[in-house]
DNA sequence: CGAATATATGTATTCGTATGCTTTACAGTA
DNA sequence: TACTGTAAAGCATACGAATACATATATTCG
């Protein structure tokens, strides 16, 4: 085993062409499938095919990216590669991308500005067919500036982005937080309902708040500013550190809506780690639905998304793009959410 | 915004040693700081570098790779998206990959033998300067041939692994098994103990299996043939298709070993959902640490890998050698695992 | 003051593949 | 027989950057 190679690099299309007794571009001919109006007989295109087989040859896609300027990749950009929300995500872009015959380049944001940055300016180092993104802090700008000067169709997660070439797949979480808030209110019957929500700065934030304030208003409910809380950063951990919060305050809504579930999760595992029961002592509901709420006891009553269908519709958009059947402007994808009642609330 | 780019291609070197009015290499030379003997005049050197700022130039990675033959990039193959064990690998690995300014490549192989063997075409076509991966299926044959090929360092997770040039981390996870069942007889006086594996095929499997046997042996218990079974795949979902299996049954060992924490949280989750308690009616351990172990209730009392200290390994191994500071035969890096004792048993 | 030597830059070529254009060989036609 | 058409394959070049080699100018020294 691992006798160093005499020929220590892999077969070029030279090789093959010198093996079969024809030139290299014959040989790109045979292989690439006469795409131009080429004739090859059938007796040339087996020898090729034989010294192909014999030298074991694999087209180098760093050569014929620079030479078509298409590199069979696409590059995908999620925020937070912990938060299993994303993973069905990724596991269907990645198989769409397979069944195009294409490579995924994957990265993490961690919800950081910088890397959001860098994983713009790396696209453009190596160019990719196309990208498929959940920013958080790129602006429109950021984007546009990326368009123009790459060419590049771009997918992105999040309304916020409103770019006339940009396809944006959503949920409609405005209208899905209301429903979760007014599904507390009047078939659970919670006379109050506190939030536990993230900055304004991050784009889902505003949504979900709104849709928060409609309902309780629409319900005839005053929002109390104890139980609202904007601390939140996606992260379990904030849920944790958002409950240390409330056991120190006295008085607690009858239930908390979260708006993802790790920080649900983290709210009622710190609640109970203090002794307290979800949902007897306060109640608490999250947002997506990740494997996570069906671990946990009590499980978790939440808004499910579709991240399976977000993913796929993600990575149709893009291929639709990359493959030139769709060429106008941008398209707006919803996807649905549907409620899932559960023991925590 | 989006107005259509006149030049609609980003700028090259040729461009800027246009705007600076020098030739291209001469811009190469600047960019790449000089690493041949050379020497450039302060005055080109600025006039190039304002050049760049004003085009915006980035270099073309795709050219720069076909030249210089190094890509610039990393390969990971992980086992499962969706198992929290290799989440952290693969962020310390990207972490460890950006710091030395390569990109990575993230292929997800469902523990899956097609999916491991199309990873390793994927990289024969698209020489990467570094792999890293978690075979399950491919044999030192199958690297070997890759190595062969492409002379491209590899780093893998798995002692089954036994390549003269391929890099292993490893946990002794034969020895950690033998300890956690030795642990559960001893320390929390079991007095039988079940087993939840894995087929053989499977590289972690004869290894945990082999450490089960000895501990049972050395504590002088039998193997009951009916609280052992093989069937698991590493899935939660396989966990719960066991569960139900035992439901059939009418007795049961006290405590069952389960060799991941998906597995043992399937467990759980439907003896749970059968009206039965944990670890009351039955004590369920499990293997790796992974963040859901936290989640569930009880938690899950578990072996603790170190996943960040794994893909830290990995990343220096591979970084050492794409880097030439390593060019010996393989070496072998274990890691520690920690027994965590919690509430399932 | 001419030759040797740095210094600064340009020229030509290369990486592996795709593709427009040209050439060759031969069959068919007038 | 001379000419045209077509099938089959070769030739030349381009993609963008890196680099060995050549060249031109300035500098230094005997």
């Amino acid at each position: 085993m691992s006798k160093p190679n005499p020929n220590s690099k892999p077969p070029t299309m030279r090789d093959v062409a010198r093996l079969a007794g024809v030139s290299q571009p014959t040989v790109s001919r045979v292989l690439n499938d006469a795409s131009t109006t080429v004739s090859i007989s059938e007796e040339t295109r087996q020898k090729i095919l034989e010294a192909v087989k014999e030298l074991r040859y694999r087209p180098n896609m760093t050569a014929r990216s620079l030479r078509t300027q298409q590199s069979q990749m696409i590059a995908l950009m999620i925020a937070d590669i912990s938060n299993a929300f994303y993973h069905p995500i990724a596991r269907v872009i990645q198989d769409v991308a397979r069944q195009h015959d294409y490579d995924v380049i994957i990265a993490n944001s961690d919800h950081r500005d910088d890397n959001e940055r860098h994983f713009l300016d790396a696209v453009i180092r190596r160019p990719v067919d196309g990208v498929i993104m959940v920013p958080i802090h790129l602006t429109d700008e950021d984007i546009d500036r990326f368009i123009t000067l790459t060419q590049t169709p771009v997918v992105v997660i999040g309304k916020q982005i409103e770019h006339p070439q940009v396809d944006v797949v959503w949920a409609d979480d405005g209208k899905a937080t209301y429903e979760a808030i007014t599904w507390l209110i009047k078939e659970r019957g919670y006379s109050q309902v506190g939030y536990f929500g993230i900055p304004d700065l991050y784009p889902p934030g505003p949504r979900r708040w709104r849709g928060y304030q409609r309902a309780m208003e629409q319900a005839g409910l005053t929002i109390e500013p104890d139980y609202v809380s904007f601390e939140g950063d996606f992260t379990l951990e904030s849920g944790r550190r958002a409950a240390r919060k409330l056991l120190a305050h006295d008085h607690w809504p009858p239930v908390i809506f979260a708006v993802n579930d790790l920080m649900a999760i983290g709210l009622i595992l710190e609640l109970q780690d203090a002794g307290y029961s979800v949902p007897d002592d306060i109640a608490i509901m999250g947002f997506d639905d990740i494997p996570e709420a069906s671990i946990i006891r009590p499980h978790l009553t939440t808004m499910a998304q579709t991240p399976v269908d977000i993913g796929r519709k993600l990575a149709e958009a893009l291929f639709d793009r990359i493959e030139g059947r769709e060429t106008g402007s941008k398209r707006i994808l919803e996807c649905p959410c549907r409620l899932v009642p559960r023991q925590s609330a």
